[in-house]
DNA sequence: TAATTCGCTAGACCGA
DNA sequence: TCGGTCTAGCGAA
């Protein structure tokens, strides 16, 4: 009797051993909690290409691979992209993956298609289903398994996860916590619905509220596993779980033999690699790893915070100051077992502020998810290439090309060695000006892929008019189909046009719930549409195409340039121009509107989706010298008229320069740009200079972020950061790559790196004033004060000022 | 084995 | 000790 569900799909899988058939599992969240489903019909496969398909059919059925196994069918196929194409299906995925050298050797065979397509996306991309959407299954009960007969996914709304966030804190005892050694002190968790618990254990907790004491670690670690399986989440959210919280707790379960049952059916979690770190994956329920969003959301500059610690992504996202509570203290708290209640309550915070996060970003993932077809899991941890490569296949799929298979290690590494030219950056007319404005194309780049019909398939086609044709890319020797239209094109076109309607949809709608979803829906397009470019001259992407990389920016050069020639044309002057923006000198006697009807003219020439927007209007703006000479590009600042200054470049917005000068900087460039008193600034960089001296600057003001980017003995050039790093490491400290190192120039030492030191182990006034003064001070704001007519002499010392108004002579 | 290229700057490094 | 070159990092787009 056939039976019907329907739920939220949450998880795909899949088992293959080597003896049996593959077997692709699905996890439905129903109103009954979260079911599983297989599809026993479903078979793994690979397309091929041959000279003559029927004699590599007849060879493959007649004979075995080298290990034993057998294919168990093929079928002619026809493909828009290539002829004679042979799907071949194996038992399962082991043999597919282990025989595709052998298929390649086999007389005939021209090329293999789809062969590296994973066995769930594979399921996923057939049946045309989106992880996170609603899904209807018709299916079968044989034996408590149930068997789908069909499943089908619509496009959901907005999505409530039922979450739960939980977090570990540990011993360290005067070193990095160990979980074969240090013991678990409590488990925060947090959860949809419900009151935060912490799980801890021994005395000192009495009478607290919502803390749950034990006997001892192993009966906290029970109780808590106790809990989130009765709690039975979707979805269970860390902070860096995927190689803290997980690991430590897996760690600490074997010692006391503890099942960690808290995925489905209390499976345990595993660990999956994921490009170059290991992620740990939960069997239909979804392990959100927040910090991997919130690095993701910083790759995507949606996040801007520099370090990605829970406290200043809190600090950040929520304008929160959440306490830190330092190791030695955790340590000092739980040995004496006083004021047990701060370590409670920091616990606490910590995991209502991860729960808190993934409230805040789950939308725009679940959206991703549903878009590129990837569950929570992937999606939250999923790179810009992959993203952009998924939304290629659905459309491969759909015009049935064949999809190519990513490059080898040899191609990637073959297409590395000729980088692309980019865009165009025009050199600034140096000094302040007045009545700026700041056009810039709407995405440049895909706009032109669309345009110009940019794609692998359409590069160089041979159809007569197009050889000859008005597509091709200026100043290179390669066009673009002018009848039928490309794959990556189509993609574009479709995302940009959902995009709008998305968009128009908003502004319809009045459930906040809703707005929430299609904001978020509307975001994701915007990602996708922003990476395409990079995702195209990627040299391991699957369309990876050279030639279309280098018309696409050909024609950006182009237009940018033709913007600007146009606007010299018309009365503007440019003054500068990067990539996709141009920022013309309005004249006095051109007003806004000239600037709108400049605007459209231009996009009344412009063809397809390519569309000038005007970005703004600013009564002032500054380009500075580079210290080699010439006036620097992409480092500027602009002032609006709403007395709003945006800095674009200057050490003041790059977080290796110390705030103290950072914040000068900007109190500079604001007396400059508000035309408001230069003298001022000069006293104000006095006063700091000043201050430097006689020792009064505090620690954190003086601090200088740098990453560590590699393993400390790999370094040829080593500088101050790797430098104070090396001295920490001598000590005993640890440090992984990618990590901020935060130090001070302090007085002891001959070079700079000899002089540099982690902050933390910095004392208050040990710094040296003259580094301060000479390499961070003075350097950041001389050249401003340049364009006033001050020299350098002129910051430090005397109170000349005859040269302040000599600018207005030139 | 995380989308790209363009551009600036600091500070080490190295040979005269 | 100097000045040029190279390594490294970060930001703009």
């Amino acid at each position: 009797m056939n039976q019907k569900a329907s739920g939220i799909l949450l998880d795909i899988s899949y088992s293959s051993g080597e003896q049996e058939e593959s077997l692709i599992t699905l996890f439905v969240k129903t109103s009954e909690g979260i079911q599983r489903f297989v599809d026993p019909a479903f078979r793994p496969y690979l397309y091929l290409t041959a000279k003559n398909p029927r004699k590599v059919m007849e060879y493959l059925n007649a004979h075995p691979f080298p290990d034993g196994s057998r294919i168990i069918g093929t079928e002619t196929v026809t493909k828009s992209s290539h002829e004679n194409a042979v799907k071949v299906v194996f038992r399962n995925t082991v043999e597919l993956s282990n025989n595709r050298p052998a298929l390649k050797k086999i007389d005939g065979v021209l090329r293999l298609f789809e062969s590296d397509i994973l066995y769930p996306k594979r399921f996923l991309l057939d049946h045309r289903l989106s992880p996170l959407n609603e899904v209807e299954v018709e299916f079968t009960e044989n034996n408590g398994r149930k068997e789908i007969h069909s499943i089908a996914s619509e496009p959901g709304g907005p999505l409530q996860l039922n979450l739960l966030a939980f977090d570990l804190e540990t011993l360290a005892p005067g070193r990095f916590s160990d979980p074969s050694q240090d013991p678990i002190l409590t488990i925060g968790v947090a959860a949809t619905g419900v009151e935060s618990v912490v799980f801890t254990y021994g005395k000192g907790f009495e009478g607290q509220k919502n803390v749950k004491v034990c006997s001892d670690e192993k009966e906290t670690i029970e109780a808590f596993i106790s809990f989130v399986q009765e709690f039975a989440p979707d979805g269970i959210v860390t902070y860096n779980g995927d190689s803290f919280d997980f690991p430590y707790l897996k760690t600490r379960c074997e010692k006391y033999g503890l099942k960690l049952g808290v995925g489905h059916g209390k499976s345990e979690p595993s660990q999956k690699k994921i490009s170059i770190f290991n992620a740990q994956k939960l069997r239909g329920v979804q392990h959100v790893d927040a910090f991997q969003i919130v690095k993701f959301l910083a790759r995507m500059a949606v996040i801007t915070s520099p370090k990605l610690d829970l406290e200043s992504v809190v600090k950040h996202v929520f304008g929160f100051e959440k306490e830190k509570l330092p190791v030695e203290s955790i340590n000092e708290i739980w040995n004496s077992r006083k004021n047990t209640e701060r370590l409670i309550q920091y616990n606490r915070e910590d995991t209502e502020f991860t729960l808190k996060l993934a409230n805040q970003f789950l939308p725009l993932f679940i959206e991703l998810g549903r878009i590129t077809q990837q569950t929570l899991f992937d999606a939250t941890r999923s790179t810009s290439s992959v993203n952009v490569e998924s939304i290629m296949m659905q459309e491969a799929l759909a015009r049935g090309a064949l999809i190519p298979t990513k490059p080898s290690s040899e191609e990637a590494e073959e297409r590395n060695q000729s980088p692309i030219q980019g865009g165009y950056v025009r050199e600034p007319v140096q000094g302040l000006h007045e009545r700026i404005a700041v056009l810039d194309f709407r995405s440049l780049y895909p706009s032109i892929i669309i345009s110009h019909n940019i794609s692998p398939e359409t590069l160089n086609c041979p159809h007569a008019s197009c050889v000859k044709g008005s597509n091709q890319a200026p100043e290179e020797n390669t066009w673009f189909c002018e009848q039928e239209k490309g794959l990556i094109p189509s993609v574009l076109a479709r995302v940009l046009e959902k995009r709008i309607e998305v968009k128009k949809k908003m502004k319809a709608e009045k459930d906040p719930l809703q707005i929430n979803a299609l904001n978020a829906q509307q975001h994701v397009l915007k990602i996708l549409l922003n990476s395409s470019y990079g995702a195209l001259i990627y040299p391991r992407f699957r369309w990876y195409c050279r030639e279309c990389g280098q018309a696409a920016t050909a024609w950006g050069r182009h237009y940018v340039k033709k913007v600007m020639e146009e606007a010299e044309q018309n009365g503007f002057r440019t003054l500068y121009g990067d990539t996709d923006s141009a920022m013309l000198q309005v004249p006095a006697e051109k007003e806004k509107k000239d600037i709108e009807a400049f605007v459209e003219r231009i996009n009344a020439k412009l063809t397809g989706s390519m569309e000038l927007e005007f970005k703004g209007f600013y009564r002032r703006g500054l380009f500075v010298s580079k210290k080699s000479g010439g006036a620097a590009k992409k480092k500027y600042a602009l002032m609006g008229f709403d007395g709003k200054m945006e800095v674009v470049g200057f050490e003041s917005v790059r977080r290796d320069w110390a705030i103290l000068v950072k914040e000068l900087q900007r109190k500079v460039l604001e007396a400059v740009l508000a035309e408001g008193d230069p003298q001022k600034a000069l006293e104000e960089v006095r006063r700091t200079v000043k201050r430097l001296q006689e020792g009064k600057v505090s620690k954190k003001e003086l601090v200088i972020m740098t990453q560590l980017r590699r393993q400390t003995q790999n370094y040829q050039a080593i500088g101050p950061h790797v430098a104070a790093v090396r001295k920490a490491e001598s000590e005993g400290k640890k440090f992984s790559t990618g990590s901020l190192i935060e130090f001070i120039i302090t007085r002891s030492g001959k070079s700079i790196s000899d002089r540099a030191r982690l902050s933390e182990s910095v004392k208050e006034g040990d710094y040296d004033s003259d580094y301060y003064i000479h390499h961070q001070v003075l350097p950041a704001v001389e050249k401003i004060f340049e364009e006033l007519g001050y020299r350098k002499e002129d910051l430090l010392h005397g109170g000349k000022q005859s040269s302040l108004f000599s600018f207005e002579g030139h």
